[in-house]
DNA sequence: ACGCGATGGTTATACGTATAAGCAGTTGAT
DNA sequence: ATCAACTGCTTATACGTATAACCATCGCGT
């Protein structure tokens, strides 16, 4: 019942060959001179069999292991995150890398590096709050060929794709002056994950309407009733508000109708991701929409540069998104 | 600069012990002899050369890998399913095992089993659904102990953990109908990745009527605004209507509003899922509230005795979730 | 008849680790 | 004093693969 796995020694034996035609047969790489009668032979054996590699001696004999890894702790899961990490795998799997998620959510700092370095990476994609400069040390010396960070802003050790979060802010900050608004306001999210995304749009909010001389008054918030309710005088006192995201557009306009502050009239409120049912409130909401369809393969791009290159080039950026305005009723 | 990576022989020499004395030492099995003094030292050389162990070796010298192999495609990602994941994570990693979330997208049956096979994993979960019989046997054959299928209903050739949308279903309905609801409607989702789940809490408030006797009425709904208005005539024949999830329930209740059905005068609506944003609504969202905080240790559970046993017995099944009633203004 | 470049393989080896088996040196019981 | 049992290591080996290096056979031009 529990045989070993057949070994391409196995696969060897049944097709009358040495293990050797049996790897060069299976990795099919140019230049190798054996004839097809023999490669039927052997291909034949191998899935009679039902022979499958074993990944971790090819690791050991190559020194590479095709393995790109990335953390799966803190990703702000949503339809934007799945889809592009969906293209990301596609991406990577063409060119012949695995892409696997790794859960390094106890560890920080130099033992994440150590754990996620025993598997052997050619790459490395992670949060830029993880990269301490010891960890990519661990990391390259562990062989990894390329590792990049993902984040708000860029890390100062390694090549980084920033997630532009001041431009959506200047974006949502000129659309409401555009529409004659003099006095903004900014949420910013009090929740631990949001909140550093929110002072970039905040700051982007900002240098952008100071350029055009209107001021931003800044509101922290957590997401509940009442802590949108306490504000009602910053409401009132302002005409137009970008709420950090739909979820918070959403709940400040719920209060906003309870305290009988008409929308746009009174105030313009702008979100932040589309969200489907951001078209289903009344008013229907304004909203900021990011576009990550060229992200993948950006950053694929990116990892090859860098896998040939060896030691990366000064900490560069990339800029993976697009945001577009999607003007509704709410301003 | 590109120094190989530091192997366990590296550490002995500078040790001064044997690479066999190292291995010893970090392994720490109980019942090895080795004085504390060497212990010492080969630790101190270990982290001054910053070793890490090469998890390809290990794998190939014990034929296990110590990888929990976990598809990563068609999880519906929300706050409910990170939390499950990152219970899981946890709960593995305390036991010595390392989760992986894999990618197969792009594979189906066969294929997919052998590349998740080449990595030796010890145990696989993935959604019932991409789990044939011969995908089973392939990872059977390359070691894998354990195999455990995620879905709505169980699969036919392992055990499973089985998400009881019926009971979500069963729960709604007979909520609605102890509110005094004489005729009911159901939502089920005409999106792919939700009809079925949708069939399944049909299925549930449809049993859970019918032994009380109240008839229900199946509402194929795709999540747009003028798919729900052309229904109306449905909404306005019924006097309950479980919404599928919140997202729903939210789509129906801007419909309705626009139509000028009261809600819960004219019709009871229940949801899905506690969003945060139901009880932002007016009325606020009456919810069936999902609660996997006991999956994580089940799941780990169930795949510590499928190791042990090895071949395992019948396909069995984990239900992982309660559900309970979020009673609010809607119902 | 001879060498010579293809052609189609085979033999041998190394990757890094875990562990069984062996072997000095010491201790303790008789 | 002798042997057994322990302590604290070392030596040797196998896991499955990729690939360099070698070798036999053949066709062919001279």
């Amino acid at each position: 019942m529990n045989a070993k796995p057949p070994t391409s020694l196995d696969v060897a034996r049944l097709a009358g060959v040495s293990q050797a035609t049996v790897s060069y047969v299976l990795t099919d790489r140019p230049g190798t001179r054996i004839s097809d009668e023999t490669r039927a032979r052997v291909r034949e054996a191998a899935d009679r069999l039902g022979y499958v590699p074993h990944a971790g001696a090819r690791t050991l004999r190559t020194g590479r292991s095709g393995l790109v890894l990335m953390s799966m702790e803190d990703l702000p899961y949503g339809p934007l995150a799945v889809g592009a990490l969906e293209g990301l795998d596609r991406e990577l799997s063409r060119r012949g890398y695995t892409l696997v998620q790794y859960g390094a959510r106890r560890l920080r700092g130099v033992p994440a590096a150590r754990a996620w370095a025993e598997l052997r990476p050619v790459a490395v994609v992670a949060g830029a709050g993880k990269l301490s400069r010891q960890a990519v040390d661990v990391l390259r010396s562990a062989g990894v060929r390329a590792v990049v960070a993902i984040g708000n802003r860029p890390s100062a050790v390694v090549p980084s794709v920033v997630l532009d979060h001041a431009g959506v802010g200047a974006l949502a900050a000129g659309h409401l002056i555009d529409r004659g608004c003099r006095r903004l306001a900014a949420v910013v999210p009090t929740e631990t994950g949001l909140r550093e995304m929110g002072e970039h749009r905040l700051a982007g909010a900002l240098q952008a309407a100071q350029a055009r001389g209107v001021p931003v008054t800044r509101a922290d918030l957590p997401f509940r009733e009442d802590g949108a309710a306490a504000l009602l005088d910053l409401w009132r006192s302002v005409d137009g508000v970008f709420a950090y995201n739909d979820d918070y557009a959403m709940l400040l306009m719920a209060v906003l109708r309870d305290a009988g502050v008409a929308v746009p009239g009174d105030l313009r409120v702008v979100g932040c991701d589309d969200l489907p049912l951001a078209a289903l409130l009344r008013p229907r909401l304004t909203t900021v929409r990011l576009d990550v369809s060229m992200a993948p393969s950006l950053i694929v791009q990116r990892l090859e540069e860098l896998m040939e290159a060896g030691d990366s080039a000064a900490p560069d950026r990339i800029d993976p998104w697009t945001a577009t305005l999607v003007v509704r009723e709410s301003s």
